[in-house]
DNA sequence: TGCTGAGTAGAGCGTTCGTTCTAGCGATGT
DNA sequence: ACATCGCTAGAACGAACGCTCTACTCAGCA
């Protein structure tokens, strides 16, 4: 057996939440998917459900904080980078058939109303994205605060551009996103920025 | 009795499905809180849950494109329009306690890998709405080509800060990305356009 | 007075949920 | 040889799920 049980049922539970939510998913499906036994979950996560989907969350934001890092870096422009990392999630989404958006965006909006420790994975996770994406942008020279909006509003624009491509089934929201966002940055680098 | 008992189900349902998503609102939740009875849902619906969530999607998307649009036409500017929709967006989420977010994002992506028709009834709600922002745009001069791609911008765009919004409980999100639209958009409307 | 049909009321169906439980496996240490 | 321990295996629990079913109320009408 290459990999481990607990790595299983982590990236298995990852998969899951991502394509249906935390109330979507049971526990059973995910020891069955992980070729895992419901022993075997509870061994590794005897908190239940509720850390099992702690442990995928935090593995789909530091798997995906990846990816975004090797976009932003595939550009010195930063306004190129984040046109990049749109098209980058469009190909990604249009491979798997529209099914595997954004990781923890369907967990989050499921236990909104609760303090519960999903919801401060998910947030946690956003935060760290955000971060990266100020960071390439005041590494190209933006001021602080320019870097901290506009970083905020890439990434907000590109959740909302996966989640309609997702439901319209259609990569154009995407590029068009990556696009205008370009545009966008490139506003502040204008002589009169 | 003011309210019809059908339309009682469906505003019901509507917010329960708002804050909590297609899986998680049960039949019987949806009953009770509608002061309504489970034999009364399967006689207005007889289509069961899916029926009641599809009519509960449309009604919401209804709702939703009139706050839009007065919105919208609370400014002849197409940039501070979009602007004011955005803290329209933030302070009503506030007052909600950061649960009442986006009417159909929750259900749409917990139907994503199916043909349901609670996932076309969502793709339709989008699609109206971002003809709504087209439409402004059109009117204010635009061009049909950057009318359509700054419509679906603002639509990603505010639809994903809001769910940032709600994940992090702070309207700040909104905010930003409220003034980085409305920059985008006069960016199309300077004199090298 | 009795019929009809819309709407109300909720018991109960089979299934699945998250969780707990006991039993057993094989490798390791002594 | 034996005990220990990490891990596997799955039966079983109570609760909740969506849905079906029968019984009931009550207004309208001849």
């Amino acid at each position: 057996m290459q990999t481990s049980t607990r790595d299983r049922i982590v990236v298995t539970a990852a998969r899951l939440l991502q394509r249906q939510g935390y109330v979507g998913t049971g526990i059973k499906q995910i020891a069955q998917e992980a070729q895992a036994t419901l022993g075997s979950v509870y061994h590794f996560f005897p908190g239940g459900k509720e850390a099992v989907a702690v442990a995928a969350i935090e593995h789909s934001s530091q798997e995906f904080a990846a990816l975004l890092q090797q976009a932003l870096d595939s550009d010195p422009d930063p306004a190129a980078a984040v046109d990049a990392c749109a098209g980058q999630l469009a190909r990604e989404l249009r491979e798997s058939g529209w099914t595997d958006g954004c990781p923890v965006t369907a967990a989050a909006l499921e236990t909104l109303g609760t303090d519960s420790p999903i919801q401060q994975a998910c947030a946690a996770a956003l935060r760290a994205w955000e971060q990266q994406v100020a960071g390439k942008l005041l590494r190209c020279g933006f001021a602080a605060g320019d870097a901290r909006d506009l970083a905020a509003t890439v990434l907000a624009a590109l959740e909302g551009a996966e989640v309609t491509a997702q439901v319209t089934r259609s990569a154009e929201p995407l590029r068009t996103v990556g696009r205008q966002l370009a545009r966008l940055i490139r506003s502040y680098q204008a002589p009169d920025g």
